[in-house]
DNA sequence: CATCAAAATGTTAACGCAAACATTTTGATC
DNA sequence: GATCAAAATGTTTGCGTTAACATTTTGATG
């Protein structure tokens, strides 16, 4: 009891005991046992990070978002004092396997990064009563605090920008999984288009699968080179479709932004890289990452703070890729 | 008892029973509780993973290196039905803090991923007595296990093929820290010119220091571009630095590969990107960390097995900024 | 239907810690 | 040096699990 004293710097000790136990743990190598402190009073000083960003691999495949976030996380964390569970685990089909993993390290708390939630997620985290923030999404519960960026209103922007360029003829790559970030930017998209009295060409709307990243942008950019009526700019609902199409459009000699504006959104490195620069709009990930742990800590220290969700602005990061049409 | 035996499927249950108890923790959402669990019988299935690689964020900092270890470890760790407990704490000063946290979560193994080791972290690893492997560097102690690839072989063959293309003035970009991978990329390179009766010139070797990464690349570059007598190649010690020197190059004008070759190394994504493209040297960083993971899982299964290194060959990976000299 | 081994279930204890409560020590005061 | 509150230290207990051991139930056999 004295040690967990010392350890704890709680209740009085003596200045000399203080000493002779600091000796002694230093001398037999002693380090506190997490998990006997975590079953005693039922706090662990970490918390779990889930994503059901589509692909197999959880740290790999999400890249550039899950990265930022993390970063963010991350940094709120170190305030807190608090680790980092990050699960790698069985079969994991969806989101809840990456809870379960969860509910047995006990972990005080998650953060559900996923850009879709569907009803039976949102039932399970409040069923389970343990504090919860999503990145990524947004629900109707407002028992459920969730962190996002406006997509529709960077949907919005970026066609606005191609508009006030010149352009009419505005093309859209969607991906055909259910990821509410690409359809806000769509829908901000098409508002966009209406307010200016346009109407976006049916076969200059393309839907691809998320997963084929890169290589789905190149497909599109062969489909467009081969229209007899192309569209002037096309906005890919992601950097990585963006920088399939400049690449194949370097290959086929296709001139960018000369014959075709391409924008983008999530500023990817690569897109700061290639040549003509990608115009893209950026989320504040790490602000976001930063907000949503702040957030959970607070949902964790006390049960009564209801928290409250927060929609960051997205903000334009210009580049060469966007011109005016011929 | 009986709960515990259903759901480790441990002795002998009748059937009639099993699916009362079943029923009842779906009923009651009951979880096993891993930290009870890990107390009782000494093994938490998970492992930590500590890096020491310079700059302050964990996850964020190593990026390319980092990540792509991860992801092989995570391969290994889902066949092991293991988790992984990443650190994110307390100042974290160097190493051994990291180790703590370990400690303390009493994980079953450590993966440090390091590029220098000094010896006194050799000593607490061996004196805490967990299993561990370091990847990326190598320590004499044949009583720890290393994972690394060639980076001696790596700098001698990126520097033979820029002679083999008639390079004679090569120029070489070293960091001021102290990392073994750069310095045996180095020690190549200072090998593969003297089997050609080749010796670099002094003022053609730069040091950097490896947190300016891109920054420092372009420092290089202005500085060679100024150079009354400039190297016709420059092998960079990273992608990094060589990115830096390539975008440099194109802000003043300056011709890649046709003034000056730039390599790197790490095969970098943006390396893909960028035009010209990147030649650079690849790590096969998913099968070091998928080794390094099984290679771990097997001391902890049995603490008599000793394991043994690896060294893993790197890779070419041809790209348009090597070219013969003028 | 008594017997008995196998099958099924139950009980106790220990893992390491800290809250709650209990006891001892200290040293200031009269 | 007796008194007493504050300071310092000690004891017991429970957190949830499972190994080890104990007990009860089952059902096949003579």
């Amino acid at each position: 009891m004295t040690v967990s004293r010392v350890i704890n710097n709680t209740g009085n000790i003596r200045e000399e005991t203080r000493e002779r136990v600091l000796d002694a743990i230093e001398k037999l190598n002693y380090h506190p046992n997490s998990m006997a402190r975590g079953l005693n009073n039922n706090r662990i000083h970490s918390i779990g990070v889930a994503t059901s960003l589509s692909s197999s691999h959880i740290l790999v495949a999400s890249s550039p978002f899950f990265h930022g976030l993390l970063n963010g996380i991350e940094s709120s964390l170190m305030k807190h004092q608090s680790d980092l569970v990050i699960s790698t685990r069985r079969g994991h089909k969806g989101t809840s396997d990456y809870f379960r993993l969860f509910y047995e390290r006990k972990v005080d708390g998650i953060i559900l990064i996923s850009t879709y939630l569907d009803s039976s997620d949102v039932e399970e985290m409040l069923a389970n009563n343990i504090p919860c923030v999503v990145i990524g999404t947004r629900t109707d519960s407002d028992r459920i605090v969730c962190i996002d960026s406006d997509n529709f209103q960077a949907g919005k922007e970026i066609t606005e920008r191609l508009i006030e360029k010149g352009h009419r003829k505005i093309g859209f790559i969607r991906v055909s999984e259910q990821n509410s970030n690409v359809e806000e930017r769509y829908r901000g998209f098409g508002e966009a288009m209406k307010a200016h009295g346009l109407e976006p060409g049916e076969e200059h709307v393309f839907s691809v699968r998320m997963e084929e990243e890169e290589e789905a942008g190149r497909r599109v950019m062969k489909a467009v080179a081969a229209m007899a009526d192309p569209p002037t700019a096309v906005i890919a609902s992601n950097d990585f479709l963006a920088i399939g199409m400049i690449r194949e459009a370097q290959r086929l000699g296709i001139p960018i932004p000369g014959e075709l504006s391409v924008v983008g959104f999530d500023a990817m490195e690569t897109g700061r890289v290639i040549q003509p620069s990608l115009y893209s709009m950026r989320q504040p990930l790490g602000e976001m990452g930063f907000l949503a742990a702040e957030t959970l800590m607070r949902l964790i220290e006390d049960p009564h703070d209801a928290g409250s969700s927060r929609i960051f602005p997205m903000e334009p990061v210009p580049g060469d890729s966007m011109a005016p049409p011929k």
